[in-house]
DNA sequence: AACTTGTCCTGTCATGCCGTCAGCTTACCG
DNA sequence: CGGTAAGCTGACGGCATGACAGGACAAGTT
């Protein structure tokens, strides 16, 4: 699917050469998780790859075009996120359980992928269509069986409200409530209180009645 | 209040070196609203105010520091936030209207200091304590009296949800959408059919019931 | 084993930003 | 007018960036 690696002046990467290259994109990951953004340097990712700066711009043009390869490869991975809500059930105690998993799953998935997320999602406000595709990938991989699970499940009630703003709304809340969950901690809400509240919010929502006891 | 501004070598700041100051962080906000982050160069701000990178380094200790300044100061601004929910009724029509203008006060808030907010949350997102401790503070603005709302209208009904946990998922809701509201846009949801469906969320976290119409 | 070929890495260099300092200019005051 | 403190900048060592050419290396060929 993905065309042959290539570096920054057209070769083709052999074995050898994408060994350092994935060497390389995970010294940056483990980089970006312990040093701010700002601070990421190309010279410390060579270093801590046991190369040297030259070896880096042979395969990425700058910091940032590594970030967005780590990016996309992410992106890949949260395909993984659509089985959370595709194909499961809404009704009664089931569809409290899918609400709880769905939150869980979402929220591992944030929290592994933490570092770059940040950055993805800073570089999506601050206007980059490439990063802003990125996080719409992940996002959509929830947001759009959710909205499906909403049209169905509000069919019955009322037309009043659009099935993708409230879908987008939910997810919109768990990523805010993933990246800052420290907030949430410092409102008083305990981390283990987090998660059964977002799964009611993410109920109510979806179903628009209140989860059965 | 605040003590006398100085240098970063410890003189105390006239009249004339104020003014220099604030044109600095005239030109650092003007930055970055146009340019991402990680690019914003002591050196670019300095050729903006029409001084020269010592100066800036008189006032500041780094970009960072010259930031930290700028959020402080809107954070202070964010206490006029508290109005759009202090002593405003919850009840039928009036109260949709509450949550409205609290919506649109939120939004053109966000807006209005997007760049600075974009920094403040990513150095929140990545641990730092000065970051998140201003973000609280805006987010406050708005959480604390609304945590009280939720809880006076709450009583009439049913304690199952903590006050403080909906409180906060609506304002972190708010949050993530003023700062992607593009997101939104992707999803089919225009821009001036975002507004109501937060004012929708709103009003029902806080009160529990459907609006009037 | 010597040779060939193409991949892979690095030494080196020019450029530009960072952060600091000494020292010059300006403003204020007695 | 001289003293004092504020205000600004030129200049400098240090480090990151980004480009290039040439050497090291693996693998196959003779």
């Amino acid at each position: 699917m993905t065309g042959q690696v290539r570096t920054v002046d057209g070769r083709v990467a052999g074995r050898r050469g994408q060994e350092t290259r994935q060497k390389l994109l995970d010294c940056l990951r483990e980089m970006l998780s312990t040093s701010p953004y700002r601070d990421v340097k190309v010279i410390d990712v060579a270093r801590m790859a046991g190369t040297s700066p030259a070896t880096f711009y042979q395969y990425f043009p700058d910091v940032e075009g590594a970030v967005l390869e780590i990016a996309e490869e992410m992106a890949e991975d949260s395909g993984g996120l659509k089985e959370l809500v595709d194909g499961k059930s809404w009704a009664g105690k089931t569809g409290f359980t899918t609400s709880e998993e769905l939150v869980d799953g979402f929220l591992a998935f944030w929290r592994k992928n933490d570092a770059i997320l940040r950055v993805v999602t800073l570089g999506a406000a601050e206007g980059d269509k490439r990063f802003f595709k990125i996080r719409m990938k992940v996002l959509n991989s929830v947001a759009g069986p959710l909205t499906e699970a909403v049209k169905a499940n509000q069919a019955k009630t009322d037309k009043s409200v659009d099935p993708a703003a409230v879908s987008g709304s939910l997810v919109s809340l768990l990523a805010s409530a993933a990246e800052h969950s420290k907030a949430f901690t410092s409102w008083g809400v305990k981390v283990k209180d987090l998660k059964p509240n977002l799964a009611l919010q993410v109920y109510l929502g979806v179903t628009g009645k209140k989860p059965p006891k």
